[in-house]
DNA sequence: TTGTAGGCGTTATCAT
DNA sequence: ATGATAACGCCTACAA
């Protein structure tokens, strides 16, 4: 292996030349670049980013924290997405990255994961899939020790930023829009998970259009599943004009439900997840870009790497309709 | 961050004694074993990965080297599994991992990946997803530089192994069940990707089963795409009595395409993705369980990695039908 | 059986 | 502007 070591020798400048060079430092001569540069290429040196790891305590090293939630199928395509973007613009900001599920910290304290993150060098953490109840985590960022940036919580201080849509304007949205295109007026709509932030946020926009609109609205539960919202479906939709779902698997699930009962009412998701394609009845959706969202919080994670401080992005949404046709390939 | 150095002075000995310690070396007393232990966990005291790492040059770090291929849907749960089942394993085993996508190394060359590879302190590397044409994977393996562990592709020596199911006789036992069930004649196989290595496994198994009962058979390519499959069967199927295929997406392409076509024909995969269940009606399929390989893969490169030579290792397949009720939760 | 010391490849401080 | 040199935390001959 070509070590910075070799580059100085073959460059006939000291190591910590070549290191200053590499690490875009102030006070090198224009010529002295291009001697070590010159010398880089040559080698075709990389730098060992283990050492540099280990050298400096500085940013370099992330870790995505990821809940995978092994009781929701839709599951893998979400997290699929969020972990190619995020590791795609690491790759790009040439930052390393190691990837964690929650599942792995069961019954861990947040000074245990805070011990692990150490051992690896770890400077700071995406951290997708939190809940209210994640409380280990909730300390975690407490603690201060590390650079966050959470997905769709709003967590926001010196370093700590949030990203994600804006959950509650996207409801309001796809909601305005499948009950306008249906003139519906009594609304079952189907929340995500209690104590998820997410869902709170989209029952508060629910509550601003059914107010502005003069509607009535029956809220229930559905832990993002979709066998429950199959079984709420069942049981109340028979008296409403439209079935508003967090999910587009709950969606799917109430859909399905409808078909079963043999009545129809217009059904709306949240996701934009391919699955949609497949169920043979196209619904409005929010579809979220969770690979950009991922490479955003990627992007936020290095400013906050870089003494930057927190703050909260918000990730553009759109509405749309996925048909068998249009995801097929 | 209370390192080895503490542990050493806490517990009265050398550093070179709690590194003994650590790792299971030979030649140190019960006694200072039992001082050391409780230096490490009075103190807390995990070791810093980086450090051993850049240490020693053996172990330690593998990598994950995944060709996620965007142009099929199914890709997402099938990958999201093997990355799980993988790092789960790691973990148990004590491995750091990082996780690559083929995509990143897009024109880069083997040696150029290499490096890469060694200035990450990776020491071995699990393929997923290789194909025939991929040369500079092939090159990676040949320099032997890395313990290599290949998923469905049979790579075999001193420090390579290759892990999967048996992928002939997968295809035989659903493809005779299919056709025992239905009597069939006259096949239509829809093979996966030219040039793939399962693809001329499973193809094998065919005509295998093909002389053995006395079938005719017509083969078309249709590359893992649900389109192509789609397209194939309007094609071809209407004078055949079974359609099979070398994997889910493109036995449901087939499927729909059947029920367009408004004629009844058996249909039967391979994978046992969650999407089968959805598609309405139940077909025959091949359970792969890919966190089980996956799990399987990372055992294997530890055992590589800790000088054993490469093998073959052949995980289990079953037969299933997933209904909706099966997966819905 | 235990301890000493050199090295892994960088970074960063401090002279020069 | 450049170059020694001491960390960083751990591993591993080798010496005691």
């Amino acid at each position: 292996m070509v070590s910075i070591k070799d580059v100085a020798k073959h460059a006939g400048v000291a190591i910590s030349t070549v290191s200053k060079v590499l690490n875009n430092y102030p006070n090198v001569s224009e010529a002295t670049k291009i001697k070590v540069n010159k010398a880089v290429a040559e080698l075709n040196f990389v730098p060992n980013s283990v050492a540099a790891a280990l050298s400096s305590k500085q940013a370099g090293r992330v870790a995505l924290l990821i809940n995978i939630n092994v009781e929701t199928n839709a599951i893998d395509e979400i997290d699929m997405r969020y972990i190619a973007g995020a590791l795609n613009k690491a790759m790009e900001l040439n930052l390393d990255v190691i990837t964690l599920f929650f599942f792995m910290f069961q019954n861990k304290t947040a000074e245990e994961i805070a011990r692990y993150l150490e051992s690896q060098s770890i400077a700071g953490v995406i951290i997708y899939g939190m809940s209210k109840e994640d409380k280990v985590l909730h300390k975690l960022i407490a603690m201060g020790k590390f650079k966050c940036v959470v997905i769709d919580a709003p967590f926001v201080n010196e370093n700590t930023s949030c990203v994600g849509v804006d959950h509650k304007q996207a409801q309001i949205d796809v909601a305005r829009k499948t009950i306008e295109e249906n003139k519906s007026k009594r609304i079952l709509y189907i929340a995500g998970k209690r104590n998820g932030y997410v869902t709170d946020e989209r029952i508060k926009g629910m509550e601003e259009l059914v107010k502005e609109k003069n509607l009535t609205m029956m809220i229930r539960n559905g832990e993002f599943s979709e066998l429950q919202a199959r079984n709420i479906t069942l049981k109340y939709a028979k008296n409403k004009d439209v079935v508003i779902c967090a999910s587009d698997l709950m969606a799917i699930g109430a859909m399905k439900a409808l078909i079963e009962m043999d009545i129809f009412r217009p059904v709306c998701g949240f996701d934009g997840i391919v699955l949609m394609g497949y169920v043979g009845k196209q619904m409005n959706t929010v579809r979220q870009d969770f690979a950009e969202i991922s490479s955003k919080a990627m992007e936020e994670l290095h400013r906050l790497l870089n003494g930057e401080t927190g703050r909260n992005v918000v990730v553009d949404h759109t509405l749309v309709r996925l048909k068998y046709e249009d995801i097929i390939c």
